[in-house]
DNA sequence: CTTCCAAGTAACTTGGTGGTTACTTATTAC
DNA sequence: GTAATAAGTAACCACCAAGTTACTTGGAAG
């Protein structure tokens, strides 16, 4: 503990620095290629390091993957955290999100296809994650935002399917739409789309919330 | 054209049944370990065929994969023509289909994955099927099983969303549900979750169907 | 100053993988 | 029967990509 240790500057050697270039080109080389078509020298030449060094941080290509995977999961779920709120607004800005940050989509998706009963990566992180956004439901089932007569678990893999699906498509979306998915124009239609069929999580008149205003502590 | 030519039968040599047996080895391969993980010589292997003949009867690796993926297609869409009626059963019967024939999903996710702006495979085909599937949706919104409010096209993706998405994302689905996505409990609950869910897709009361019987010529 | 280790480089090794060569054998057309 | 072609085999090769070896250099601590 000398100096500051400062991570900006021109110093020849800066670890820091480093380990971020090589972390920012594997998630690019693993978005793009996945795990088996990334290439190790590709990702060096991204980074404009030595390939050697990634050995030297990372140990080998698997434990980089890993960690890439691992950042971008703790990345994501920070800001998850902070919305809230009623369905037509999560449903549009969690697909909008969804297609703005189409590296995240496509690692879950080599992930989905990797993992053949492999174990999950950053598993215990991504349970309580689950949890609190069941959790997260249910309080906006108490408050009336959505109808108590449907299963929590059943309502997020539901919306998980509407806002990532033609982000992790694109194919069949760009087939079913006849636009990209990229298209603004096709991503405020939709989100316009999912505000209106937003309501299918709504209560039906007849119920009435069963808690009215209970401890909210959600934000 | 001499004989009957029997492709059952203990003959040494048997090309329809070899090229089948290629066929059926590389929708396995390709369905596990995608278009770059997946290994020439495993196919050959799996399919108990020279390596050779592989290059014999489709040229190379990427002709082979795109072939496996144009045939999957067609056996799709064959079947898909015959099922219609009202959303609820559509809904979990896809869901469904989605999760015994994984490899159908993988493939099309592998494809989702690799298709970094390169062209559609069988493009042509598609389209058609799904001009026809945006058309049996149109006779059902005349039917009034359907909303008119609804884009067609949006409603189609919208349940290609729900139908694929838990056979797509296993591991995004165990998380939530807390049960593999082949359990068969997993599956009936969540068929039964949609047959409730499909009520999002029906005529609200107010709504009359524009053409109460309009020529179904639809099954 | 010099010691020591982390940071960094270039060239190499090794194994695997897509694709080929050179050949043999069955089937069919005439 | 036999020529021609399609079906099939084994061994091979060139290349490429993950991971290593052996080395140099910067910088902080004493």
């Amino acid at each position: 503990m000398t100096k500051p240790a400062r991570t900006s500057g021109f110093s020849p050697r800066n670890p820091r620095r480093t380990r971020e270039r090589i972390l920012s080109a594997a998630l690019q080389e693993f978005a793009l290629n996945g795990f088996a078509g990334a290439r190790v020298d590709a990702i060096a030449q991204r980074a404009a390091i030595n390939k050697r060094m990634l050995y030297h941080y990372f140990g080998n290509k698997e434990r980089l993957f890993r960690e890439v995977l691992r950042l971008k999961m703790v990345q994501r779920q920070a800001w998850a955290e902070t919305l809230s709120g009623d369905p037509a607004e999560s449903l549009s800005f969690w697909f909008e999100a969804a297609c703005k940050d189409a590296d995240w989509v496509r690692l879950l998706e080599w992930e989905a296809l990797q993992n053949t009963d492999r174990r999950l990566i950053d598993k215990k992180n991504r349970r309580a994650a689950t949890a609190r956004g069941l959790e997260r439901i249910r309080q906006r089932q108490a408050r009336g935002l959505i109808s108590s007569e449907l299963d929590p678990r059943h309502v997020m893999l539901t919306m998980r399917s509407l806002t990532m699906f033609p982000a992790a498509f694109p194919q069949l979306t760009q087939l079913i739409m006849g636009r990209p998915v990229s298209d603004p124009r096709f991503q405020r239609e939709r989100a316009a789309f999912l505000k209106k069929f937003a309501a299918a999580f709504h209560p039906l008149k007849h119920e009435l919330p069963s808690k009215p205003m209970a401890q909210s502590k959600d934000t």
